[in-house]
DNA sequence: CCTTGATCTAAAGTTAGCTTTAGGAATTAG
DNA sequence: CTAATTCCTAAAGCTAACTTTAGATCAAGG
């Protein structure tokens, strides 16, 4: 049974349209924490819908699922979170999104310099510059603006 | 022995950053073909040190090694890039960028209709409308935006 | 009460993009 | 010529973000 603010996941899975399975996996990543009833079933606030619909948009915008539990974070935890509280918190994301765009803008302003040239080339193109490419990678998600280091083989 | 104008994986590693293993990765997914010499050794051209050079940078931007095929399959086959070529598939590039910063920034200035009235809520929020969204995705890469079907579980 | 349908857990599978490992050959330096 | 590098292939491993599968339990409807 349902009782007034309790849901189940199959319930959260139709009002989010995730899939049930994704939820049980953001359950283990720590996106949502439900409660379980006599029967060892989860049940879910239904203040999770909107919960699981902003990890849904952070996804939209590349936010890995670390990253979205780090903003997630900065949510109040003793209550159950406001208009307010989430409009804090889309403040915060937003001015992620803005510094994300501006990096993606720079790194595309350079390329500009290259298509002059043509270069392309390691030892000119300001786009190899190593120091010049980490000072840009940010707060971006990882696989946006790329964060591997170069490892020789072997 | 490298000739002229061949070159072995380990210096054409040194030469982009890359590492071996990855380079040999990228020959098995068709982003560059070299040939081998007596000893079945790969040989590389110089050329290929630009070719690889714009899959990193490509790489950067969030674009697959598929997607970054593609628009390698733009290059001319019969002979070595030059120049011009180069700067052509740059502007293609540059074009599908463009594209990408737009949709992203499209898709936060929606996010802003958002923040005012805190809502997030799947039936209200502009960002959830699937339509909205599925029209948004363009060209970006995929894990820009997003690109899977909500499957249900079962 | 009994049959569906929903859930549960644990473990294995999937895709992208590579790296690591293992066991051999080919090259190169001296 | 020999030792140290470099390179080769094939297969397995890794991370993120999930899905699928298998076998079992729970809950709801008639």
């Amino acid at each position: 049974m349902e009782r007034r603010n309790e849901i189940s996941i199959g319930t959260l899975a139709k009002r989010t349209g995730l899939a049930v399975s994704a939820i049980r996996y953001y359950e283990t990543q720590g996106l949502v924490a439900p409660e379980r009833n006599a029967g060892g079933q989860r049940r879910f606030l239904r203040s999770d819908i909107r919960r699981l619909s902003f990890v849904m948009i952070a996804q939209k915008f590349g936010f890995t699922l670390d990253r979205i539990r780090d903003l997630l974070g900065r949510l109040p935890q003793s209550r159950t979170p406001t208009a307010k509280d989430w409009a804090g918190i889309s403040q915060d994301f937003r001015a992620e999104l803005d510094e994300q765009i501006a990096a993606l803008t720079r790194l595309r302003d350079k390329l500009d310099g290259c298509i002059g040239c043509g270069c392309l080339s390691l030892d000119r193109c300001a786009l190899y510059n190593p120091d010049d490419i980490a000072a840009e990678k940010g707060a971006g998600p990882r696989y946006l603006l790329g964060d591997e280091a170069v490892r020789p083989e072997g």
